[in-house]
DNA sequence: CTGAAAGCGCTTACAG
DNA sequence: CTGAAAGCGCTTACAG
């Protein structure tokens, strides 16, 4: 079969307990060291994960879960989970909940179970604190409970400066279209930004910023231009909803950018080349996934970590805007 | 710690052997048997997954690989695949190879090292026959290597429905745009029944079918419609290019479907509710999933299995046709 | 049908 | 720093 840490240690003349010490990096003598790594390379040894799991009681997977997959925000963030889970041997879970609670449960009663290692939560449901003690959980945009350590971007900043591009660009009849979160999280800076940039610069807000699910969107915008058809400047706070918003500016007969300037939140539309890009507030999407992960591991761990990690997001020009 | 095989054997009175036995299906008196489950629930027993893998040689962990994620088709796949596997026990390493060797290389090498069980390719590329000797593979549209099970679909009976569709509402001038299989394919059997179809109604054919990258629709659309501008239906053999088509179309002042009626393979438009429904041949993913799950299955376990599956896609009636 | 024992490939106190 | 041994939680011949 597969060389072992057994071969390699007869063929070192050393102790499997050696063997293990190079692996894991315990002390061990540096020629000792040498040997043992020449005769790890000699018998192309791979050591097996799966006998390292029991003894350490791990299974290598984590869970992460996420509102829907077919999205680019979505879908680039789990990719990047891969890879940056990848550096600690794990394979993860995607779970798309689209904010069913029954999912998530599913995801805290395995980690209850050891079923998995742990969990990145980028879903919006409220928990039950109790739940949620002792599992290794973190999350993005909002802490899932007091003390669990999250990762987000500087929304409040970011999106003030996207409505200073739109002013700056000459709108002044600015609105807002948003998803609410269904709890607590930091995605509502950025209508906090909104409300702020708005006063500051004497603007009545144009709001529209329900609680919606994916694929629903168009209502919410159909609302804001029957409410607010006068609009020159759209910050749509979030992909799904600048795609949507768009779409119906168009067949509304808006002209855009002429006299419609629109910026989104994450994304653009040039992925299928079949739509002009976006002007977009994009998230450092694989920073905040390496970072996530890297504080999940410190979590299984059980170091202690930062609670909030906030990344910086830019303001990329498309052709939405003029 | 966690309750184990032993402390069932314990409480219930009898050997390990008897508990693994009842766990795994091995003959056990009937009332032995009753009496270790009642041990099982009353002490609330989970099986430990890693140490089970461990003694089977196993890792619990299957790939699948497809071009992109961020795609209304593979990104339902993939959960179709994550949910499927889960009767297993597996978990799913996701890859998004976007037809890159290196990637898909890099899976065969981790079966190889035993990293993984088993993988699913739903990518185009080639690979060299003797890599993929002995490895758990299955894939979809094609066979990887010869005598490699794969899952497809009816895409010549469906694609000439589709076509027949479009003859039946009027359209004379049809063409087709695909994205050409850099391999040898069963997706090749659109452009085929495409082909035939128009010699059985005497029309001339209007082809693009270049090999492209996703990303790169619009290149082949622009094409196309320089080419053949008097159209009056398109089959697009892709929703992405059905999309991008349906994009170009509008913005080139076509009427869709008044003077312009589309088909597209896969998904629809109004998932984001933001574009009309698309008129699409759907394939049954969700089946298909399941069933190269559990060919998948019967590969590791070295069971006899079917060379090819066929499922049967059908026609749905969206607004981009009359 | 069933129990005792060996073993899957590692890690980790325990002595030295 | 290092070796021998126990043990992680299972499965599986081997006897009975």
């Amino acid at each position: 079969m597969a060389v072992t840490i057994k071969d390699v240690a007869n063929y070192a003349n050393v102790g499997v307990g050696t063997v293990s010490r190079v692996l894991n990096g315990g002390s061990v003598n540096k020629t000792t060291r040498e040997t043992v790594m020449k005769a790890m390379r000699e018998l192309k040894f791979t050591p097996n994960v799966t006998a390292h799991r029991l003894r350490k009681n791990r299974t290598g997977v984590i869970a992460v879960l996420v509102p829907i997959i077919n999205h680019p925000f979505f879908s680039e963030f789990v990719e990047r989970v891969e890879e940056a889970a990848d550096k600690y041997g794990w394979s993860v879970l995607i779970v798309s909940s689209q904010q069913k609670l029954d999912k998530e449960n599913g995801i805290i009663e395995k980690i209850r179970r050891k079923e998995i290692d742990g969990a990145i939560f980028v879903t919006h449901y409220k928990h039950d604190e109790k739940d949620l003690q002792g599992c290794p959980f973190v999350s993005i945009d909002r802490p899932l409970s007091k003390d669990i350590p999250y990762v987000t971007s500087n929304n409040y900043e970011a999106t003030a400066e996207a409505l200073e591009y739109l002013i700056s660009k000459g709108c002044k009849k600015i609105g807002y279209i948003g998803s609410k979160p269904i709890v607590d999280s930091e995605v509502m800076q950025r209508e906090k930004a909104y409300l702020d940039t708005m006063a500051k610069h004497g603007f009545e807000p144009r709001i529209v910023n329900d609680v919606i699910m994916h694929g629903e969107e168009r209502g919410a915008v159909d609302k804001f231009f029957a409410a607010y058809p006068d609009v020159d400047g759209i910050f749509a706070a979030g992909y799904t909803m600048a795609q949507t918003t768009y779409g119906a500016a168009i067949e509304k007969g808006y002209s855009v950018p002429d006299c419609l300037q629109i910026i989104g939140y994450d994304g653009s539309f040039e992925k299928w080349g079949n739509i002009k890009s976006l002007t977009a507030v994009e998230q450092p999407i694989s920073e905040m996934a390496k970072a996530v992960v890297d504080l999940l591991y410190g979590v299984i761990e059980g170091k202690q970590v930062t609670t909030r990690t906030s990344m910086k997001a830019k303001l990329v020009i498309g052709a939405t805007t003029k």
